[in-house]
Formats: C-alpha cells, sequence, structure tokens
DNA sequence: TTTCTTTTATAGAGATTATCTATATAATAG
DNA sequence: CTATTATATAGATAATCTCTATAAAAGAAA
C-alpha cells in the first residue's frame, strides 16, 4: 500500500525539481524524502524520477502520477477541513480570491458584516483574473471565488449574487452624455477604452451588445478602472464602467461625464467554490451578506 | 497527517459495522484497528463512530467520511493500477460486467479471439443489471462494463460498440407471423411478456416504438430470456427478443414463430469504464474485438 | 588536471511507532 | 447468573522511520 506521505513527497519533487528543496517543504531531511520516494518507486513497479547527480526530471509515468497524487491529497485534505468545519463551521481560515473588476468596490463595504457574521473566521483576500482563480480554486489553492459570468467555471457550484449593468464614461463635455440614459449606438464607431486582455471585463464589454458591431480601440489598455477612468479623463476616449465600481465611488476625484447604458447585457456575479467543499452553509450566508451589501451601496440607475 | 491506512479502516469499519469483523478485512488484529480509528478520531478532532459494547453505528460525520474516505483510496489504488497498466499494459486482471441481455450472447464468442490478443490478461466476468453495474464501477469493484443505452451513465466514458435491433417473438402458428418483417403495430394490444423491472432491456422494449401505446403483461415477468422465451412457446404470449441474441442462438430447440421487427428504435450497445482509468488503450482493443465478434455472428436482418 | 561545490545515495544509530497477545470491561441473551 | 460476544487497554516485541554523517558523482572554477 503507498502513503500519502509518499504522494506528498512525489509531488514537492515535481514542483522543486531538487531532493533537497522539496524536502524541506515537505518537513524531512534530504535523505528522508530520498528514501521515500525509492520506496514509492519500488512499490509501484516504475521510475519516477531521472536522477542525475546534477538535476533531476520527472519520467511521463511520473509526471502522471504526480498529476493524481494532488488530486489524492487534495481530497485527503478535504476530509481534514470536513472534520474541522464540523467542529466549528465558522472558524478557520477561508481564502477568498475576486475579480480585480469585482472585490475592490464589494469585499471592502462587506467584511465588517462578514466579522459580524463570523468573528472567528480568518479571511484572506486574493485579487487574480478569472482563469487563474478557477485554477486556484480546483487546486485548492483557494476555498471561494467571487466572479462573473457568462464563463465557463467547470465543475465548480455556485449561487448568483447579482446582475451587475453599465455607465457610459465619457470624456467632460464629451457629446450629449449628461446624465441621461444611452443605449448602445453610443460606442459604435466610437473611440472604446477597455482593460487589457485577461479580465473578463474586457470580454464582458464587448459583448454587451450582441446585435452590434462594437471593437475596442486596442492602441490603449489599460490594467485596472482607475488608470482606464484616467484615460478617459484625458480625452483619449470612451469606456464602460460596471455600475457597482460607479456606486463604490470609483469616479471620486476623477473627471468624467458618465450616464446610464440601456439594453446591455449585465454581467451576473456570483459566488463559487469547489462541489466538494465541506463549508458550503458559510458559503451561502457569506453570499447573502455580498448580496445586502450590494443592496446597501447607492441604486445604480441615478448614477 | 492522516494516513490511507486509517481511511481503510474506516471504510472498513462503516461496511462492517463490527470491529472485529473490520480488522480481519484489513487484515490487523481487533486493537490495531481500533487504536488506528481512535487516531484517526483525534487527529480529526470529531466522533466517526458511537460504539455501545454491542453495537457499532457510525456518526452522521463519519458516513459522510467514510464517503469521502473510499474516493480517495479509489484514487490511490488508481495510481497503483496506472503503475501496473504502465509496466505491463495488457496483463493483470480486467474485471468486466455486461447485463445479461448482452454478455451471453457476445462474451463466450469473443474470449477466444481476447485470448489471443491479450494472452497474459486474466479476465473476470459478471453479469448485473445496470445499476449494479455502474455501481461497481463507480465503486472500483469492475473496470469495464458492457451495456446499453440510451442509459445514464454518469461521468464514466464509453465507446459504441454496434446497435441491436429486435425480433417479435410469438407462438409457433400465431398470427401472421412467419419470418415476414412486422412493424411496431403488431405489439399493440397484443399480451406482450417482458423480463421483470430492473433490466435495461425491459425499459427499452417499452420504448422502442415511442409513438405508439406498448404495454407489458405484467401478470408473468420472466428473469432470463430463455424462460421469457418458452413462455411465449407455451401461448401465453409474445414478446420482443434482441437481436444479438437470436443471432447466438438462443432460440435452438424453442418452439416460437421470429419476425424482424422494423421501424423500433435499436439498443446502443456500449463499453463504458470509469474515465480516470489508465487502461483506456485495453479497453479500445476489447471493444474493437468486440465489434468484430458481433459481425461475425449471422447477420440480424434474415432471422 | 585538480579542486571545490552541489547534489543524491548510503550506512548505521536511535527513537518513535505499530502490532501483537493477553486480558479487562461491558452488555446482552439464555 | 452464567456464557457469549464485542470493544478497550496494557505491555512486550518488532518494525519502521528519521536523523546525522559520509560517500559518490558530476559539473564548475582555478
Amino acid at each position: 500500500m503507498i502513503t500519502l506521505r509518499q504522494l506528498r513527497f512525489l509531488t514537492a519533487l515535481a514542483e522543486e525539481l531538487n531532493f533537497s528543496r522539496a524536502a524541506e517543504v515537505c518537513f524531512v531531511t534530504q535523505p528522508t524524502l530520498s528514501a521515500g520516494l525509492k520506496e514509492l518507486e519500488q512499490m509501484l513497479g516504475v521510475q519516477l524520477a531521472e536522477r542525475s547527480k546534477r538535476s533531476v526530471l520527472l519520467t511521463p509515468i511520473g509526471e502522471e502520477i504526480a498529476t493524481r497524487a494532488r488530486a489524492v491529497l487534495l481530497a485527503a485534505h478535504e476530509i481534514e477541513d470536513l472534520a474541522a468545519a464540523h467542529k466549528a463551521p465558522e472558524e478557520g481560515d477561508l481564502r477568498l480570491g475576486a475579480i480585480p473588476t469585482i472585490g475592490p468596490f464589494l469585499i471592502p463595504k462587506a467584511l465588517p458584516h462578514i466579522r459580524a457574521a463570523f468573528p472567528k473566521l480568518r479571511l484572506f483576500l486574493r485579487e487574480e483574473k478569472t482563469d487563474s482563480l478557477l485554477e486556484g480554486l480546483a487546486s485548492g489553492r483557494l476555498d471561494v471565488v467571487l466572479m462573473a459570468r457568462p464563463f465557463e467555471i467547470g465543475t465548480a457550484e455556485f449561487t448568483p449574487l447579482f446582475d451587475d449593468g453599465y455607465h457610459l464614461a465619457t470624456p467632460p463635455g464629451w457629446g450629449r452624455a449628461g446624465g441621461a440614459p444611452v443605449d448602445g449606438g453610443a460606442l459604435e464607431g466610437a473611440r472604446l477604452l477597455l482593460l487589457e486582455q485577461g479580465h473578463c471585463l474586457q470580454r464582458h464589454a464587448l459583448r454587451a451588445f450582441p446585435d452590434r458591431d462594437i471593437q475596442q480601440d486596442e492602441s490603449f489598455s489599460a490594467t485596472s478602472l482607475p488608470t482606464l477612468i484616467s484615460m478617459v479623463s484625458e480625452g483619449l476616449g470612451i469606456t464602460l464602467l460596471p455600475d457597482l465600481a460607479i456606486d463604490a465611488g470609483v469616479l471620486s476625484g476623477q473627471q468624467v461625464d458618465i450616464a446610464p447604458l440601456t439594453g446591455a447585457c449585465p454581467r451576473h456575479v456570483i459566488l463559487a467554490w469547489r462541489s466538494t467543499s465541506a463549508r458550503k452553509p458559510v458559503f451561502q450566508a457569506l453570499a447573502d451578506i455580498l448580496r445586502q451589501t450590494r443592496t446597501g451601496l447607492l441604486p445604480a440607475a441615478p448614477g
């Protein structure tokens, strides 16, 4: 029978490609890891790593087994999590990931309520793009993620939080925008500035009007909403801003005009987790808090 | 860190609900299993089993953890399988399950070819109904199963083998059946005998003509095709027989008339396996052999 | 080439852990 | 009340694991 420890040794070696460093990661000495791995190779009857005295490389079968080993270790860890969550569902560490176009505008307002609801919970926050969040969720690096659909989320489970529409942001005095609602026609042919590739907001904005031909001006791409707004205030073009960001005050002090954008397909903001997670009740409670936090912000319509 | 052995102890106890017998299953003594389980409970910090001196019962969290433990152990075992399959993909034990309305008519003819293709393979055969096959596949009790769709197969992977149509079987001299093809109209209002509930053939036959109202005569249900054919030959009613069974000679010596049944939705015979299995190439080769075996039997049309 | 550095493998000692047998303890059936 | 069945505990033994120290090999540098 192979052991979880041996599998842990293998995954550590797969990541470090160095026996000594892998041993450190596992909090054992290098001979211990060497012996454990040798034992695993003997038990399985296959060579997992090619060792030259100078470098280590996993064999193809070693890579495959390392991949499966990671899954086994994650599942075993989830058993421990399940037990811990059963003892005290509202304690312990919770690693929450969020996309940059939602997290900073929702989480800070929600934090006091989360603290109040789960005083013993230690919340770790990370901002990453959607692809990275989902990878982190699947690998066990994150416990729960805040993101926006439409997006392929694989085997994760989720609950919808709220829909998030757009405002049109234009340079001061640009065209007709003076607070009155505008429709998608305002975007056609305009110099539309968006976030760089990889931000789901960029994809979502381009598809907000499926029937219109909307093109991004790719001569400049911003890496954050504040930067994007600055570019608009400089007169470089117009952009779409999520209602959530506006309500959270992302415009404060920036010289741009905004107008509600009617008829756009909104982003569906969701909270997602591994379907095997033991803490669904906490996630549902967290979702309730986030929904109420959104409602508590300024209403989207007036702008 | 919990160990695989502890998880094994838990699953054994979950099945036996008895420390001594669980210990036997794990090839250790009862004190060893007691100690191991106690250790697991301490590590997880939750009570897994309620022990009275007279009976053992898993706690709810114990049941949940036992379920996950089975998954972890299966995944760990698959790592060992993967290594063994890598060493010698065409050796070792292969546990093949098949439904009773297909297996006996296909496997015997295929066996010589399988032996020839994989001389070192030890093939274990089981006949079970579809539900049981899929459960066995998911739990690791079976490696590969031979069954018929439409059927919900969950997360299993599969490859289609061939389609299997029907003949109408009637008592000698009954009505017009004299070998000439008949259509679904022959079934309406007739005393239709089928296998008992749980056999997918029963469900499939009732749905062979979605547009017709076909009712099973439930006063007698057969438990096997030969029994069913005997009932028809006794004049108790008519039935549908899979072409495969007829071509394999299930009628030999029985006094019934048969006629090809046109327009019926055929059963889609498939070979299915766990998507995580390490032996897909062997399964694909097995599928090829089964397809060729079917082709080698008498053609279905003449009857 | 020689030496130094880096890296993995091996040896042997010591300590921890696991497993067994034997037995205690408890509960139920007869 | 006794016999039976089932789980927990104790203590001895055996197995295993992990450590330190060191060897061996392969590049890199002098």
